[in-house]
DNA sequence: AAAAAAGGTAATAAATAAATACAAATAATT
DNA sequence: AATTATTTGTATTTATTTATTACCTTTTTT
């Protein structure tokens, strides 16, 4: 099953599961089976195989997947090799947070520019980088070929910012503020909803005996 | 089809952004039919009828939901009204931004602990709250009776601060930790990784034409 | 009274996940 | 060298979950 490029959305979130257990590994690990990362990664061995079996024949029978060809793969499949460039539009407490975070540059984005509308804020330094006002983004988009915008403003100015990021040329935009935002066609549009995420939790306060859906 | 407590888990994830697009209503707007609210969130306007079929028959037909009506019982279904009290494990960039995120107490979850193992924290101020070790867990989690736990400490920690957290009676966790943690019977974990979400987005750089899942 | 609007729900379709099975390749053992 | 055990890759089936369609009922409007 090569070279078909139609993954299911559903495999597509595994991936990078995948890839994170792979990171779990001791140093020393060269191979593992379907089975040891179905156990990892918390789904069943099949699956596993399945899900691999989309990228090309990565593994070898009666041995297992090779580490590193099984990284180097994954890391290939979702793009992390291109070093995509990202920008963060609101450095509130979440935006600096997301500033900081490693988890990103570890993953090969880069994080290239700062945005925020407060004049407390603009010219302000967050993690090594200056924080500029809206009005400079284009700019950035245009040098920095930003492919990602992470907006975390409030929910009030999400709308107005993911327009500004579109109309840019930015192509994918990751969501924290508490707000859905208009589809674009071409545009991917991920949200991450803290507070959603919590009541989710809450519902199953009362019913720990009910599974919930990732 | 009433009074039976099994409402699917993609009904669930649901139902806090029901709750979400009836808060963007207009302060005058007195109902609203499904395909309204379906509109909004951008889903199919049989789906809302039939999730919303599962907190009890809400609507009038040929009229369509109060909204208060509505409201009211999407928060009882989600235990919203409950009060449920929260604490946050390390409190680096992100641990401090979700302190002074003001979404979780809009929808009635009280943080009333901080905590840290990091000498140079412990003791400080972070939203009005005094950061402490993680040896006043137990004491917290027993004069505020914490139901959820969220864990925003380095991955390496997460493990170990979900089990002092679950042995202290804890029965929610929301992990930010790039970890995946245990499962634990009758314990219900959400897991939020940031750089997956990234890497999600990133696999659809290439092919913008593809639809992902939530 | 008829038509339009809107909820509730049964039935169907689609997507996803899980399980099974087995051929093919490799490694280990005898 | 031959046999046995292991493990991938994939086809097939089955089950489960989720989403959509269709239609009936109730209410409002004309």
């Amino acid at each position: 099953m090569k070279e078909n490029k139609k993954i299911p959305p559903a495999t597509v979130k595994r991936l990078p599961l995948y890839l994170q257990c792979l990171d779990q590994l001791n140093d020393d690990d060269i191979g593992i089976s379907s089975s040891k990362l179905a156990e990892l990664a918390k789904v069943n061995d099949a699956q596993v195989r399945r899900d691999l079996s989309y990228l090309g024949t990565l593994g070898t029978r009666g041995v297992g997947y090779d580490i590193t060809t099984l990284r180097n793969q994954l890391q290939l499949e979702l793009g992390l090799v291109e070093g995509w460039s990202a920008v963060i539009v609101g450095i509130g407490n979440l935006g600096s947070a997301l500033a900081h975070y490693g988890g990103f540059r570890e993953k090969g984005f880069g994080i290239v520019g700062l945005f925020d509308e407060d004049p407390k804020k603009i010219n302000s330094q967050v993690a090594g980088l200056v924080v500029k006002p809206l009005s400079d983004l284009e700019k950035y988009c245009e040098k920095f070929t930003v492919a990602i915008g992470i907006i975390a403003t409030p929910g009030q100015y999400a709308q107005g910012v993911a327009d500004q990021l579109i109309n840019c040329g930015v192509r994918s935009i990751l969501n924290f503020a508490p707000v859905l935002l208009k589809n674009t066609p071409d545009v991917q549009i991920r949200s991450v909803d803290l507070s959603q995420e919590l009541q989710i939790l809450s519902y199953y306060l009362d019913r720990p005996v009910l599974k919930a859906v990732d």
